[in-house]
DNA sequence: TTAAATAGGACTAGAATGGTCCTCAATCGA
DNA sequence: TCGATTGAGGACCATTCTAGTCCTATTTAA
């Protein structure tokens, strides 16, 4: 199903509501009560955001998080990446370690093409975009050609 | 980390072995030995890409697996699909039944259009290109905005 | 000083995954 | 016809991963 995890899908929820006045300072609390996600899981994703340098907290009373960064430079990518890991879809496309295959491994070069393709189309949406359902995201072409060298 | 899972992992390398020579049919045995990986799980995956119209099989002595079409006309997303069932990132872009999100749920749409860009990547993809690395496989355009209405 | 918040990590239950095995059915060839 | 070979189908288990909860320490505003 190349699903995506429980947690990235909260989290872009989570995001998403944040962009919408990016200004102001939201507490775990109120996120967990506007989007409806339970506290404790709520604050785990927070966190994780925040050590992904996404988010910047305050602590304290009145303390909160905030974006750090504008909702147009946000990617979907980087959401991912902070939740998941690097993208990639199968093992040795991270670690390029020794692969116990005897004879497939030739393939492994084509599947980082792949993961490349689809890396590109998930840099180019951003949390931007997601908030905006109608509005139409800059042209972005992905050529499978041009992966190739 | 967007991950596939080992299995559909292991499909690639099987069926990448199995276009070299397409005419040929090869055992469940056969191909275990050549791969490296283990026979039960090489039955478990064939028999789940004969379930999927992309193998067809032969029982009995001099029996074994054959591809159902040519490795031109198998996409990376079909091989995905057979293994994994549909591709989708979020559970909501499978089935559309109510979500209980509260207010998070505009940005569904746009899954969707995730979703559906990825989907053009891998379908774009085919066993051809994966067995031939230098290859390049046909021009293909991915328009974001264009997924738009 | 107290209340409100986040930081960091431990912990658990449940689901999913990967992998194995067994029995039945079909086919070929001697 | 019979036996060997090979796939079909499904049950089953162990391990890992995921989602979710909770506890304690730290920080800050009032």
């Amino acid at each position: 199903m190349l699903r995506l995890s429980k947690l990235t899908d909260y989290a872009t929820v989570i995001l998403s509501f944040m962009a919408k006045d990016e200004i102001q300072v939201h507490a775990a609390m109120e996120i967990a009560a506007v989007t409806g996600i339970a506290l404790p899981t709520v604050s785990k994703i927070l966190k994780m955001l925040v050590n992904a340098k996404m988010l910047i907290s305050t602590r304290g009373a009145k303390g909160g998080y905030i974006l750090a960064r504008m909702p147009e430079e946000i990617s979907v990518a980087a959401v991912i990446s902070a939740l998941e890991g690097p993208i990639a879809l199968t093992e040795c496309s991270i670690s390029h370690q020794s692969c116990e295959q005897a004879s497939g491994c030739d393939i492994r070069g084509n599947w980082g093409l792949i993961n490349q393709t689809i890396h590109n189309a998930l840099e180019s949406v951003t949390l931007a975009d997601l908030t905006r359902p109608a509005a139409v995201p800059e042209e972005v072409m992905i050529p499978l050609s041009s992966l190739y060298r």
